[in-house]
Parts: C-alpha cells; sequence; structure tokens
DNA sequence: AAGTGGATTAACCAAATGGATAACACAGCC
DNA sequence: GGCTGTGTTATCCATTTGGTTAATCCACTT
C-alpha cells in the first residue's frame, strides 16, 4: 500500500472539466466546480476559520473524500478559490479597459464591479482570504501580485489623470502617493463594509460621489488636452 | 457534585488583580495578565485562526486549565484581549486631543502612533480580530462601537478643519466624505503594510506625507482663522 | 457479456482541541 | 497546629477535523 498511485486528478493543476466524463451525476456542473461554488459559497457565510471539508462537501452535495480527491488537500481548494476568483477578475479587468472614454467613466464603472461584488459575496471572501493569508504563507503569495497588479492598474489611471489634467496640488501628491491613497481608501471601504452597515456604506457612497465629481470637474475643465493617449486599442 | 461552583472567577466580569491574592507564582504580573500578554502575543504570530488556549497557556507559562479559571472560555478569553486594547486606546485617545496645536501636529501624531501600533503588533492583532468579527457576532459587537468612536474622531477633526480652513473643494466634498476617505485609507493602510512589505510602506509614508504638506500648506494660508476653538483645555 | 478505469461512498483513523475535574500546594486565619 | 479557600496541576473526555482507503458503482469500450 501507498506504493505509487498516480491515479487521482488531484494534483494536476487545472482538471479541464473532464471532456469524455462518464460521470454519473450529470447535474449541475460537475462534482469539481461543485465543490468549488461550494468553498466559495462556505467562505462567504461562515467565514474561513470555520472553513470544514466536511461543510463544504455537505453544501455541495458530495461526499467530503471527494474534496481530497479533487484537490487533495483543504488548503489546495482555498488556492483554487482563489484561483478561480484571480481569473474572474482578470477577465472583468478586460472588460474595465473598455470603459467608455474618461476617467470619470471609469471611476464609475469600478464601482459597478464593487457593487456587484459586495451583492456576489467576493468582496467578502477576498478579505477572509485576505486575513487568512496574514498567517498563511502559501496564500499570501498568491495574494500579493493579485493586490500588485490591482495598484499597478490604479497607479498607471493616476499617472495617466495627472498627465491629462495637472490638477493644483502640492508637489507631494506624486502618482504614487494619490494612488496609494485611492488603493489602500478602497481596501478599507472594502473590509469597513463588511463590518459596517447601511450607515458606512452612505458614507463611502459620499466619499465615492466626491472623486467622481471630482474627476467630472477636471474633464470639464480641460475637456481632452490629449485623446485617450493609449487607453486601449478598441474601437 | 456540580451542583453549585461560585468559586471560580471566570464570569465576574474584569477580575480585578487579586489585592489579597495568595498566589504562589508571584513573578512578573498576576496569571491573569500573563495569560492576557500571552494571547496578544500569539495573536500577533499565529493569528486568530490557529489560536489555540494550549498555545497560550505555553506561551505563558501556565497550565492551560488556568484559562478556563480565569476566563471561562477562549472566546471570552479574546474578548478580554480586544477589551484591554480598547482601554488602552482610549488612554491614547486622551493624549492625542493634546498633541500641538493644528491640524498638521495632530496628523503627524496619529502617525506616530501608527508606527508604534505596527511595531507593538496592535495592529497586528486588531486586523486579525477585525477579520474573525466578520463570522464572530459577538466579537462584532465589541468592534462596531470601536470603529465607530474612531471614525467619529476624525470627522469632527475634519469638520473642524474645514471651518477653519475653508479650502477650495467641490461641493461633494463634505466632512463625512473626506472623513470616510480618510478612515477607510487608514483602514486599508494598516492591512496593506501587513500583507505588503517595505514597498508598501513606502507608499504609504508619501500618501501621508502628502497629507501632512496640504494642512501645513493650509495652516500657513490661514494661520489662526480662529485660534484652537475648542481643541483642549490643556495649556 | 466481460473488462476497464474513473467517480463515488462508507467507514475508519490519528491528531488536535476546548473544556472539565479531581487532586494537590500553600498562604493566611482561628 | 489544623482548617479553609484560592491558585495550580495533571489527567481525562467528547467532539471535531483533515485525511486515507478499501469497496462499490457505472458508463463506456471491446
Amino acid at each position: 500500500m501507498s506504493v505509487s498511485r498516480k491515479k487521482k486528478p488531484a494534483g494536476s493543476g487545472r482538471v479541464a472539466t473532464p471532456a469524455s466524463a462518464t460521470s454519473a451525476s450529470a447535474e449541475p456542473g460537475d462534482t469539481q466546480s461543485r465543490i468549488l461554488s461550494a468553498a466559495f459559497h462556505c467562505l462567504t457565510t461562515r467565514g474561513y476559520a470555520a472553513l470544514t471539508v466536511r461543510d463544504i462537501a455537505q453544501d455541495a452535495g458530495v461526499n467530503h473524500a471527494l474534496i481530497s480527491y479533487y484537490f487533495g488537500t483543504k488548503d489546495k481548494l482555498v488556492i483554487a478559490v482563489l484561483d478561480d476568483m484571480n481569473r474572474r477578475l482578470l477577465e472583468r479587468q478586460r472588460s474595465m479597459y473598455a470603459a467608455p472614454g474618461g476617467f470619470a467613466g471609469k471611476w464609475a464603472a469600478a464601482r459597478r464591479f464593487y457593487e456587484e461584488d459586495i451583492a456576489s459575496g467576493f468582496v467578502r471572501v477576498q478579505s477572509e482570504l485576505y486575513a487568512a493569508s496574514l498567517s498563511n504563507a502559501e496564500l499570501r503569495e498568491q495574494f500579493l501580485p493579485r493586490v500588485g497588479a490591482w495598484k499597478q492598474v490604479v497607479l498607471e489611471a493616476v499617472q495617466e489623470a495627472l498627465t491629462m489634467y495637472a490638477p493644483p496640488l502640492p508637489p507631494a501628491f506624486t502618482a504614487e502617493a494619490i494612488a496609494s491613497m485611492i488603493s489602500e481608501f478602497w481596501l478599507g471601504m472594502e473590509f469597513a463594509q463588511l463590518i459596517g452597515g447601511d450607515v458606512e456604506r452612505a458614507r463611502h457612497q459620499q466619499a465615492l460621489d466626491a472623486v467622481e465629481a471630482l474627476l467630472v470637474a477636471m474633464e470639464r475643465l480641460q475637456p481632452a488636452a490629449r485623446r485617450a493617449p493609449a487607453t486601449g486599442s478598441g474601437t
């Protein structure tokens, strides 16, 4: 026993939907993605600390041994959940760049995405895993590039906006400083809204409105210093 | 047995340092506060999810049964830790109000406190418990008033600053909006710095510097519209 | 119809964990 | 000196949890 067992698909990375599968339960989605969804759902409702393979399996309606079968370990399943979120986020990133013209429009688009993510539990799961990654090096490795990429997007947008609008700000307001303000505000807003209620939400709306108003005003002052210098090759 | 046992100090709220204690181990601090410190330390190093009474007890150098003896439950111990943090924070709040004159000075004071809190693990524990409170109603009840109070302080400072300096901002930048920006930025900064490294730290410094420069500039423009209207009764 | 191999199940296990409790130590009081 | 009660310890227990595995199922191939 335990000699060499290479039949399990657990470690084979992204186990693509078994095209030639002979699954008995051909209900909504194959077992693997049902486990993935269930894990996501458990994270939104019970949080990372209370995450158990048995709960996930029950939520998915499958035997809990299948989690080992498909994902190896609970940790790997969580990584897979995060991976899946990353994938979905990347798809969105593309549509983000296709947002209508100016920065006010992109800001509004980001707000809409945010609302979606709150409603879908995306923000909750992200926050749970974010916190978990404080004590989990493997998760942190997953998070750092992700957070870095997000902040890079913000930074580039700010740099572009600064060259286009040249707002009257003290020299200390570098693009990095402003981008950091925006990024960390956004992060804090996510955490705050999860713990707070509608009161927080209303204040966040005010803050988001203010920035949007500022962007609209700046666009109005300098309608098109340089028309979309390299925002995208679309249209 | 198990009839009525009313000897345990566990449930008796803040069990004051046993003044007439007859403790055998009169080493650094009584057992109770050593457990409290150990719990804090475990939270900074292992995080909330990995918190076990045995680890805490070992860290405190006491038998793990004493945690039940003094705090009843692990959850109650965590609440006690948070309670202790709240107490220390309130003490500081007073000194915060005694910060030197203008808002730039208060901002600088807040930054110094932040540095202390990062170094002491205070921020780490706060973030851990913040995240834990997403799934723990009892913890959340502890957090909400605390976060609310902090945000209220920020809001009042912003309101005061707005009346004193009247900066040229779009009308959407209400005091609530600005206060929300600052509060959530700060929260996000805390989380980001825990997961990020020196890169994040440097960017935060830039952002904090920028705000400080702005405050200094505003103070210079309108040195004393109303000299310290009600900032404090000190000096 | 027999064979094949992945998918699934039930059962099991070792470890960890929170908590309980009886026994013990020991300082202070009569 | 003996009693009392608090602080402390060693030990025990029930439960949960992650993970493993042998057996079973079942669609599909031959």
